[in-house]
DNA sequence: AGCAGGTGTTTTACTTGTAAAAGATATGCG
DNA sequence: CGCATATCTTTTACAAGTAAAACACCTGCT
């Protein structure tokens, strides 16, 4: 269950949580949508934002506003998202091999589990070794290039991956449902068009 | 410099990068910015996707549209930011602690570190050990309270962190360069929506 | 005063991740 | 063929993180 880290950081993020003001907001769809009520909330990346600007007056903190934003929300959404995996017994590493497995709908080496997962070969070893004794994935040699094995998932293991991941999209939709259709919708959009340049650019090939 | 995770999960996301069509894409701003050339290019996270509904053609895959993006985000941003950190031979968690410091600007106790970083009060008192053998901080007891410790930077900390903290902002500000100037405040006005939502929700009350 | 209970910090025991090396095969080329 | 090199997976040694217990110290109440 460990190791489920929760990184928050952006150049030396983390926040405090106090102060009142409103700094970085934007135009368009915005912290104004609020009927009338009392002043702008405040997100923690927001007061962090504005103790920079108070120390360093001329930085341009932009960058901090969206990936402080991205890695707090990617701290918080895990923090609620294990709640339905502890209930099963499964780390977030764990569910995502079964996932994997399931998703595909064949067998995978465990080179590829670290790929789909994103993972490095030791750490899928580890935890390939853990479902198997708990008899949620089987693996078996293959017969022409006997350096690499197969693994797929029992009967137990569908049965697990089949009843939890939708307990989990229940779950993410719960904790999404602050932000209406539309925001969700373009939320989606904008990171998608982040990701991709991520991906050509940080991300390996992959071709 | 281990244990800087890198997640990526959503409801057993990690992704392959095959296929091509298009799928989960939204209006307004989307995958087709691109003046003509090649077809919509594809993220990661879209892949999954499509995995995951072929397998069950019924499910709202939406929840993870977001989540996984997230967090596929935040594990490749966190690699990219490594990057200045590294150099600096200084772990994202320690660098948020020197941050934390330099942006309150005032003498932190070990307490305070963590709420301001977001992780456990053990996991400080092991940074703090490591951050004040290498001379970056140092500590004092409280007068009044000797339970209590406060935390100062060094002058050679608050050189390292006023060095490397711009050179951390650079890189973020390239990594996000592939998003034009209105997606990125758009971006950050949403992300910071979500945020005030899941800090009210899952984060304590922190008054 | 004296103690029950709370708070700030550190320690302990253990889990999991990583990098790098080791194993065990495959493959290509002279 | 036979070796050098590349590939797939596991092992090893070690670095952090976590939860829970242990410490050390305050506070308020009787």
């Amino acid at each position: 269950m460990t190791a489920a880290n929760g990184r928050a950081s952006t150049t030396g993020s983390g926040s405090a949580g106090r102060t009142a003001a409103d700094a970085g907001t934007t135009r368009g769809r915005a912290a104004d949508g609020a009927p009338a009520g009392r002043g702008p909330v405040d997100d923690t990346v927001a007061a962090v934002v504005r103790q920079w600007q108070a120390v360093h007056p001329h930085i341009d903190t932009a960058p901090m506003e969206i990936i402080g934003r991205i890695n707090r929300c990617a701290a918080l959404l895990q923090q609620a998202e294990d709640a339905p995996l502890r209930r099963a017994g499964l780390t977030r590493p764990e569910f995502d091999v079964l996932g994997a497995l399931r998703r595909t709908g064949h067998e995978l080496t465990p080179g590829e589990i670290a790929r789909e997962t994103f993972s490095s070969g030791a750490a899928v070893t580890k935890r390939l070794k853990q479902l198997s004794e708990r008899g949620l994935i089987e693996r078996h040699g293959d017969t022409r290039d006997r350096r690499v094995a197969h693994v797929h998932l029992t009967d137990a293991g569908r049965d697990l991956i089949d009843r939890i991941q939708p307990e989990q999209l229940s779950y993410e939709r719960i904790a999404l449902s602050g932000l209406d259709g539309d925001g969700q919708q373009d939320l989606a959009a904008l990171l998608g068009e982040l990701l991709i340049q991520l991906e050509g650019r940080l991300g390996a090939p992959r071709g």
